[in-house]
DNA sequence: CGCCGATTTGATCGTGGTCAACAATAGTGG
DNA sequence: CCACTATTGTTGACCACGATCAAATCGGCG
């Protein structure tokens, strides 16, 4: 019996490409994991040992400098894979933002089985491929939005990546309300912005009516296309 | 007889992958096309109607906001893949930085091909990955770091990415002179600064006698430990 | 209730952006 | 070959956004 059986992202994780039997194969060089809110699970720089797919809960891939600035890189959500096949290092950091559920492989393990499977190697082509998109459309914020830019085009990207994914594509119900797995360090580590400025503009969007801040990290969006219009 | 026979990245873009009679089939659904300096092959939002690889010469892929500001999200250079396999739409406009040679193919040919041979989506998902990996150590720069830091670290970068290809990894062979193939307008939007703030850091680096800059693009590193001590 | 970390708010500062003038280089045609 | 222009790059003065420093407030938890 495999407990791939009775996994949440099984089918939208890269091991959709695989059949029952393959899943089996897969199952006995994996094990889940869970992670505490804040605890890490790949340290930068370390070896790459270990790769692994969300099944629940978010995670952050972050990166520093020398004299200790931080900027998140990478957010991860249910199904999204983590990790450096294919490569002796792990470039970035990941560490668990909310309570979060993995199903680690050692690496050299998934390589192997990666090679051997080339349908499973093509669902991850696809979604690295994705996610060079993703980042890459990053840097034009990072590079050039203002604060107030950064602030709004997040509030409406996380919106929609937050959403449950059922029938519909999340890009086609994105949420009115939620909680950030953020705090609000860690918004100004995603946005290449400081605390203050991350706070300043947040009380901004409230006063003006646009979002609604009921508790710390709860958001709802009050006027989204006036949301979409700050976006730029 | 193959044109691949000829070509000089044979070696080294995903085609490694492939044998003398896959390549055969590879070139017999591609074909190679010059680029003028300043000349578009794929414009941002565009249908994915090619992918190619670079022959010879720099390319910029970049992406813009509404309200005309730019920003270069990758520069690839001989060996590297351009384009969107396995989706619809194109993310990022790419052009010429210099004149250039590719291989290109129609992306849906492409598709069909690289299915049939999983070698080559390996090599495509390496390079994908490793392309990965440096376009989020990229936004650690563009989000936290100083105009000095990040011109120091795109000149060590160019150092080493226009280094020739011969055996040693260039990583290794840096070199000390070199032609940007970038205007400074064109630095600037690759750094997220203006051309103004690039012009004076230029002229700074200078002063300090860690850079000669004999002629307009024209980059001699003096003081290469200097350079990285500022790069941070 | 009282403590501690997270967040908000306020005052001030500095880096890099903006606007403007000027200089150097490349390109063009006589 | 040189004048003329267009383009690109440099330099200067000033400004604003977001950073920094500092203090107050909130909220969770014993």
């Amino acid at each position: 019996m495999s407990y791939c059986d009775s996994c949440l992202v099984r089918n939208r994780a890269i091991c959709a490409a695989l059949d029952d039997s393959e899943i089996q194969s897969l199952n006995a060089i994996g094990r889940t994991r869970t992670l505490e809110a804040g605890e890490p699970l790949i340290w930068e720089g370390d070896d790459s040992l270990l790769v692994a797919n969300v099944i629940e809960g978010v995670l952050k891939l972050s990166s520093g400098t020398a004299d200790g600035r931080e900027q998140i890189v990478g957010v991860v959500f249910p199904s999204d894979f983590i990790g450096r096949p294919f490569g002796n290092t792990t470039p970035h950091s990941v560490t668990a933002l909310t309570e979060a559920k993995v199903c680690v492989f050692s690496r050299t393990d998934f390589d192997g089985f990666a090679s051997r499977h080339p349908a499973l190697e093509h669902k991850l082509l696809q979604r690295t491929l994705t996610e060079l998109d993703r980042t890459r459309s990053w840097m034009l914020l990072l590079a050039r939005k203002t604060a107030e830019e950064k602030i709004a085009t997040f509030l409406l990207d996380m919106s929609k990546r937050l959403a449950p994914t059922g029938c519909e594509t999340p890009e086609e119900r994105p949420l009115v309300e939620f909680d950030l797995p953020f705090s609000r360090q860690q918004v100004a580590d995603v946005l290449g912005l400081t605390i203050e400025t991350v706070s300043r503009q947040f009380t901004r969007l409230k006063k003006e009516g646009i979002l609604d801040l009921p508790s710390r990290r709860t958001v709802i969006i009050r006027d989204r296309t006036a949301l979409e219009d700050l976006a730029g």
